[in-house]
Formats: structure tokens, sequence, C-alpha cells
DNA sequence: TTTAATTACTACCCTAAGGTAGAATTAAAT
DNA sequence: ATTTAATTCTACCTTAGGGTAGTAATTAAA
């Protein structure tokens, strides 16, 4: 029961960016050493979120990446989905195929609760929430 | 966000040996049609279950498995924490390290909230709770 | 004693996640 | 023009989860 840490990473690069000046653009390089997360590794993520739309990335020298979209616009139910890890309405917690409201496996309605709740921190943490002062990241 | 396949299938194999007749044993082959889980599959999550000690084999003809410790006192926490799919305590859920109770990412609280009540959920629901009348399995 | 039905053991295979390596491309600075 | 600092592309490696195959061991029934 956990996210992915490619999910992970993504979230928290992002809110790194958000703190960065935004001034200027911000290299892999940086983002690297600050979230001490595999350069290379990093890099790859970064493409992802490029091909996707929630970066724009600058080459050559003095480039790096900046947000395409507003950090205030990109939440963390986002990022989940892009990484096939966000809970998705209809899955029963014990897998089990049969089970809807009209024919509850035992866990329904607790997790049914519990997956609401969950649901709606991922859909309101935006990125930017995320990286707001005063906040580990 | 989600649990292992392996989990999922551990509890539901053993919530249906408890709606078994528990004069005979049930046999793996008995339990793979049952569930539709691939029966050699099945007899590996089996063997592991004999090992820690949950149920109990008699090889040979007319064999089979039955319960070593009660189903009432085997919970779906005791399953996940086989699986390593428990949730941990400490675990920040954007996998920060240094995240803790003095210095909190922006979303322990509400993590915290949820997590507690999952726990919950795992530690109370018995195999004997999950088996019960009227619950899909 | 043989046979059939059962679990256990050993050794694989496949896929996806996580991660690495090297070279190609881009563009500013010199 | 060349150098340098950056991203991108392609290809690979490693590990764990999920699953399969074959065979040995066991035991009760026939």
């Amino acid at each position: 029961m956990h996210l992915s840490n490619t999910s992970k990473y993504t979230i928290r690069i992002l809110a790194n960016m958000v703190n960065h000046k935004d001034t200027t653009l911000i290299s892999a390089k940086e983002l690297s050493d600050n979230l001490k997360i595999p350069y290379k590794f990093l890099t790859k993520i970064m493409t992802e979120l490029v091909r996707v739309g929630f970066i724009e990335s600058i080459r050559g020298r003095e480039g790096g990446y900046k947000f395409l979209r507003p950090a205030s616009e990109i939440t963390v139910g986002d990022i989940l989905e892009l990484f096939n890890d966000s809970i998705k309405d209809e899955e029963c917690i014990l897998g089990i195929d049969s089970c809807n409201a009209k024919q509850k496996c035992a866990l329904h309605d607790k997790w049914i609760k519990s997956k609401i709740q969950l649901q709606k921190m991922f859909k309101e943490s935006t990125i930017e929430s995320i990286a707001a002062e005063g906040n580990k990241i």
C-alpha cells in the first residue's frame, strides 16, 4: 500500500521547481543535487513531464526547465494518474470483480471512506501547496 | 496506491477456507476452482502460508489444508505484513526521509489521518469477519 | 502392492519499475 | 568557429512481482 517511487520523486521535483527563482530556468543537475535523485533517472522523469506538457525544456547552454502549466493548476492527483498510481473508483480493495454497492465485500464501506478521503487529498493538493512556506520537500 | 495481487489473493483464499466444511480438508484444486486463481500460483502461496504457520497441510491422497491458527485470530494486517504490503508508521507519503511530526511535508497530517484509518481497518478485519455471512469473497 | 491424489521443491519465464551509460543534439558564450 | 553546458534519444541493466512447468515426495484408497 504505497505510491511508486517515480510518483513521489515527481511531486518533489515539481515542488522544488516552484521554490526556485523563476526568473531563471532550473537545470537537471541542480534538481538532482537538491533532491539527491540520480541525475540520469531524474532526466528520464523530466523528459516525460515535458512530453505530457507539465513543463517546458530549453535545450543547450543556459537551458533548463520551467513550468508550462502553472504549479497551482497541477495536482498530486494529476501526477499519480500519469504514473498509474491513482486509486480507481470501482476498485475493490480485495480485488473482487463482483464487489459493488449491491454486493459488498467485508471491507467495502470502510475502504470507500478512506478512498474518498485520499482521492480528495490528492485532488486538492496542488504542486504550489506542496511547495508552500514551511513544508518539508 | 494499491495492495499486491498476492495479498489480495491470500485474503480471499483464507476466507474461502473458512466457509468450507471444516470436517474435511480443502485441497488446492478446490480453492483454485473456487477463486479462479491459477493452480500452480495458488500452491505457491499455500506453501508460504504453511511455512509461516497460518495453516497446516496434510500431504498425500485425501490431503489438503486446514487452519492452524483460528481464522478469528488472523487479521488482514497480518497478511499484508507477510507480503510487505502494510503501511509503516514512519513512512512519509512523499518519501521524504526527514518528514516527521516536527518538520512536516504538506500532506503529513491528512496522510496520518487516512493511514490510521486504514491501519485500523487492516488490524480489526479478521479472516473470519471477511468470510462472514453476506459478504462477497 | 499398486495407483491415484495430493502437497512440496526446484527451476525457470515474463513483464514492469527503477536505474544507468553513452552518444547526439542544441544553443549560448567565448 | 569552437567550446561548453545543457537536454534528448537509444539502448541497456537489475530487481521484484507474478506466474508456469516438471518432478519428487507422501499417503490413503483400491
